[in-house]
DNA sequence: TGGTGTATTTGATCTATATCAAGCAGACAG
DNA sequence: CTGTCTGCTTGATATAGATCAAATACACCA
């Protein structure tokens, strides 16, 4: 679909088919899992006029950390993270952003991490400018916007004790789970679980290395607690167990 | 002040004399740092009614996880820290709150982790009942806890990367740092900066055991980065190297 | 003021995970 | 179909920080 060449750059949106155009919000798969839930169809017509679709290939940019925060997004197909990093190099994934999932919660001057495209993904894409406008308009959207902080505001907490206090095998089966249920809540399969994510990403936002990820998945499989890895797909055997081993002994 | 049998005792707020009545939000010393800075006087009024005093000896539980989330608080004054254990007792301090915090920005049926008291503290209590009502008269506090969420969830996510990339050194730097620049925002000394929390609770925050807080600790004060430790208080003498080793190499 | 319990520091050893190093397998171009 | 590239897995070794253990310092009580 999009040659290797491309990776870094963002594909001009008109040369992909829209999912949906920004005029039909209305008909938007993830309009019941985002900030433009619960809209009425005038105030979702509203909200639409200032939305712009944009298709970013694998590897592709939508953000760099120091940049003015002036965009927000909602993702609407594909799978991306965001990213801080240390001076050497050394790289956090603050998280990973599915269907549905709102990017540009935190407000700031700058954006304060990096957000790249793991896989191709389309995002709606809207001034931040615009939306403050429409939360003054519709309080139902600044109520929502606070709702979502919050719940990412958890889910963090929840990242903070897995990468404070959990060992390998834990965060491994933590994380398992997460993308199980995330995809559960959204309605997709959840079982088996798609990992879109390669084995790097996934060791930088378990704080651990990518050699440590491989022989952690090795030996849950060795255990017959998960499936072997097909098509960046893994089948969850065991849940049981799964869930036993995240939460610790 | 307080008996040691008393620690895990909220004191009833009789026995202590208040700082500030509820009446009189106006005279509030942390008003300025918290959600219902810049409301007007009416309004401060119509808030300070819904808000009763409380007071916690050092130890004192103000939150459990798993109770109903029905309260929120804002700091007045002392030091508070939540965390959240995993099954086998491993611990993990989500966050230390100082005066001018606000204890409650997650939403949600339970609270999602304990809270208690690092040193006698005083707390501004309200029902969440009460400020979702005042949320919908007065929009700058729906407005304002949007904004201290956003910014919580910012902290957050530099919590992320000290946890899951920075040695020990980096760690303990950070976290001096951390607590220095929060009291120069809050226009509290900032240097010697106060540390309230004890080693275990400062391991418990950064990921590591007691023993390598204070052999880092006797590192950074070997190499005369930061002085000897008096009443919980350690002053900075090189801040510029205490930044350049926080960032990494 | 001396005694007792607790927090902190320091030392010795152990271990989970990092690091370094190869081999292996699927994806893709020619 | 074959070679090359890249990501994944597996193995060998090193190390930061954990764990275990003891000494010191400190706070509080009698």
């Amino acid at each position: 679909m999009t040659s290797k060449a491309n990776t870094t750059l963002i594909c001009p949106p008109q040369v992909l088919a829209f999912e949906k155009p920004a005029s039909r919000c209305d008909l938007c798969s993830v309009l019941n899992y985002t900030v433009c839930g619960g809209l009425s169809a005038e105030e979702l017509t509203q909200f639409g006029a200032a939305t712009k679709p944009v298709y970013l290939a694998e590897g592709g940019r939508l953000l760099y950390e120091g940049d003015i925060d002036r965009l927000v997004f909602t993702v609407t197909s594909g799978c991306l993270k965001s990213y801080k990093q240390l001076a050497d190099g050394r790289r956090q994934i603050t998280g990973f952003y599915f269907p549905g999932d709102f990017i540009g919660l935190v407000q700031s001057d700058k954006y304060l991490a990096d957000v790249e495209a793991v896989t191709d993904s389309g995002v709606c894409q809207m001034q931040r400018s615009d939306l403050n406008i429409l939360s003054k308009d519709i309080p139902n959207i600044e109520h929502r916007l606070y709702d979502l902080t919050s719940d990412a505001l958890a889910k963090l907490q929840g990242q903070i004790i897995l990468l404070g206090r959990k060992n390998a095998k834990e965060r491994v089966a933590t994380f398992i789970l997460m993308l199980s249920k995330r995809a559960f809540e959204r309605g997709v399969v959840s079982n088996p679980v798609n990992l879109p994510m390669n084995r790097e990403d996934i060791a930088d936002f378990l704080g651990v290395t990518t050699e440590t990820v491989s022989r952690t998945f090795s030996a849950l499989r060795k255990l017959n607690i998960i499936g072997p890895d097909v098509d960046r797909t893994v089948k969850i055997i065991d849940r049981k167990e799964l869930e036993r081993i995240a939460e610790g002994p």
